[in-house]
DNA sequence: GAAATTACCTGACTAAAGTCAGGTAATGGA
DNA sequence: TCCATTACCTGACTTTAGTCAGGTAATTTC
């Protein structure tokens, strides 16, 4: 990696931290300590299980007991069963909880003003761009690649988000019993490999690989979630789907797409891949493509 | 403000601080408490005062001085009198202390690369980008703008470093005593104003408004610290310069400027000036310009 | 040259953060 | 049905962070 980069990055973080750590240092307290407001504004309005904050939190489960015990006593939470599992509870705010969650909201946003305010128009407008900017490619910067069975939990999930947006946008449609073959549904190396794409834990892509042909892959079930779109993800699952062929020792993967699909066409050029004949009968399919590895 | 603004701003922060606050537990210990490594790493090779350090870090002195001795105990840092001063005392790391900030230091580039090391060259080289933007931006957003006696110490300081530049950027060069013409030297409300931009305390910018008629107001002396260029510092001095003459009740403002100063030139024009004629004897000045306030 | 100030130090604190071992009740798999 | 596991709780800690009141020696101010 370019020493530059490094430099630059370092620098991000310290003037980051400093700029951003000194605010909420100043803000965000109200007179209780750190942890209890964390745990307070993690809680948020919709309350949440303790389960869930713990790990957000990375917290101590004695510790998180502690902070809730002393939340309850302040009259700011309340602590309920879990309705199906009986170990579980589940936390929500109290009115007064809900009145003081505002109050630390509010604070946010004026810590977010504060740090703007001093700035004229254009220049708010440009750094408020740039966070953008590093906020998403960050998060993309999180994604973790990782080959599991494809019909793992997470992959059918994927999978139906997957099929639910080709049936927003193809323009005739899509019925899954016509474009997804039941024969597809395992794959598994050394015939073709499922990867899932996960943000701290959670999917958010995935992409499969299967033998089609001696030395031939097919790529197939390419998905990004919204929420990290434009930053790359796409392009990270076809390469590592093409490292996997290559580890096979195939010599071309290839992959139909349909003509609604216009990001997806120009990614595919973009990665090397070039247009050739109809190789298969997918109802759904208007373009093939194939590469050399 | 414009909410959606706020909105990118408080999902940066959380992003941030989530992911290099996650990276910094895992890395930046070393089994040493944070506050101990922070300081350590604060000292630096070269060696710091204990008030630096304790300014730096914004701690107790007597919190400061635990923690020196503790580093003093490890055998990590040498304590040693200050050659001007008997009674500060300057901090230089030992063999063992300059190994571990070493250490530190090589942890801090890990981190950093480990932040880009998913992304590809293309979105790597974006995100790097954006960071840049935001630090520079961000740290603009903290200089504030005073009202100080334009013979202070700091006054004086920008303005050596504004000369030096001037006869760095000169074709002619740049003599004091023709360009500065002493009875300027001093400029007070109700007849002037001598603003200085501070960062964290240290001066990075100046600029001098003083009368020059009637109702008129003549701006001068405008430097920004290359450190800090590029982030719309000289518009906020331009700005409240003429805020100012606006309050004394002047109508116009005008300030003249050498050819080789072209960045100048074009944020006058942009800031709603238009050029006029000499209307004075200053040896260095090519173009006139004026503003109706 | 006395008095005030400054830079740092020490001891005695407190509060917050975090850890650990050992509980109880609910759940789930063999 | 029993036994392991899970989710949470409690009590008894330790460590870290931070504050405060008073010191001493060097320096500055008047």
């Amino acid at each position: 990696m370019d020493r530059q980069q490094i430099e630059t990055v370092r620098r991000f973080n310290r003037t980051v931290t400093q700029r951003i750590g000194a605010l909420e240092d100043g803000y965000l307290h109200r007179g209780r300590p750190l942890g209890e407001a964390r745990f307070l504004f993690e809680i948020g309005p919709d309350g949440a299980e303790v389960q869930e904050l713990r790990g957000r939190l990375n917290l101590d489960s004695g510790y998180a007991s502690r902070l809730l015990r002393s939340l309850e006593r302040q009259g700011l939470v309340a602590v309920g069963r879990h309705v199906a599992d009986g170990r579980r509870r589940r936390v929500t705010l109290t009115e007064t909880g809900l009145t003081e969650f505002s109050a630390y909201d509010g604070l946010s946003d004026e810590l977010a003003a504060s740090l703007l305010s001093s700035l004229g128009e254009a220049h708010r407008a440009r750094l408020v761009a740039a966070m953008a900017d590093v906020e998403r490619l960050l998060r993309a910067a999180g994604i973790m690649l990782e080959i599991e069975p494809s019909d793992g939990a997470d992959a059918r999930w994927c999978l139906e988000q997957y099929f639910a947006e080709l049936a927003a946008r193809f323009e005739e449609g899509f019925d899954t019993a016509l474009g997804a073959s039941s024969d597809e549904v395992l794959v598994a190396p050394p015939d073709g490999a499922f990867l899932v794409a996960r943000l701290d834990g959670a999917p958010v892509g995935c992409g499969m690989l299967r033998r089609d042909g001696e030395a031939i892959g097919e790529i197939k079930r390419m998905w990004v979630s919204p929420s990290v779109r434009g930053a790359g993800l796409a392009g990270r699952l076809l390469a590592r789907l093409e490292a996997i062929a290559r580890e096979y020792g195939w010599t071309h993967v290839r992959l139909d797409t349909n003509r609604a699909l216009l990001e997806a066409q120009a990614m595919y050029r973009k990665a090397g891949y070039h247009a050739i004949a109809r190789y298969n009968a997918n109802p759904y399919a208007d373009f093939w493509f194939e590469k050399a590895l």
